[in-house]
DNA sequence: ATAAAAGTCCGATTACCAATCGGACTTTTT
DNA sequence: AAAAAGTCCGATTGGTAATCGGACTTTTAT
């Protein structure tokens, strides 16, 4: 299991702005959440670079800029930060999570929990496991 | 919604020392985790100290020493990180945990995750929110 | 084709914080 | 009242995110 890399803030706007938006170029991106903190594109640029290093972008040449775009779905990355705090902070147990999801209920609320539930049974049945990567 | 502190290697080790043993001082927390890495007592004090300063750890004065427990339950702050987990890599919609849990799956397994299920209805009918703090 | 503009890359710099330890200080124990 | 055990307080080191300036490269406009 590879190490999941920490994100700074910066760089959790950036990526969350991707893949809201799919791609973008330093400037495009820069637009959305540079201009607002008052920053160089420059400081944009390294932070998709950063990310481009921990593997969570990737970028294609068009015309003489780049444009990146992010390398796995938002459900993968959750997803594989979901098991890193499980075995790191619920000590590998089921138990603590439903706990956890107990905790959930008071943000998500009830109804919605039920749906995810109903979704969970769903995924075990189902479980389209298409990436043969 | 207060900011969930990032934890350093030594702190989630020991952090999750004291979840185990319930509390510990400066000198039986360096005999489970610290002697193996061949560090001095101080460091885990530190290391302690960080994690009290972080509101993890409540120590309280036993004879001449401190005794260090965890201020909140392991499936508080599970519960608490996966909140802002998907508040911010989820955008806030509960669709994206259901591929998260599709993932998770791998990890724990399709009957552990039955019984997980199976919990959640549970907590869902229950819900024992018995902590009237 | 060549100058200006736009975009990209490559270090510094700053800032923060975890990990680590040494030494001073405090309290117990004998 | 020593010696031992424990605690506290910096200082140091090391890593990394955020930020920018300046050099370099490619487009675009004339």
């Amino acid at each position: 299991m590879e190490k999941i890399p920490v994100l700074g803030e910066l760089e959790q706007e950036v990526l969350a702005h991707l893949w809201k938006c799919r791609e973008g170029a330093v400037k495009s991106v820069h637009q959305a959440v540079g201009k607002k903190r008052r920053i160089s594109p420059n400081t944009i640029h390294s932070a998709l670079e950063r990310l481009r290093k921990k593997g969570l972008l990737v970028r294609e040449k068009v015309s003489h800029a780049y444009v990146y775009r992010p390398a796995i779905e938002r459900s993968e990355l959750l997803g594989k930060w979901l098991n890193e705090m499980i075995s790191l902070y619920g000590g590998g147990k089921v138990e603590i999570m439903v706990s956890a999801f107990a905790d959930l209920t008071r943000t998500i609320g009830a109804s919605e929990l039920e749906r995810l539930e109903a979704m969970i049974l769903n995924v075990e049945k189902d479980d389209p496991r298409g990436d043969v990567s």
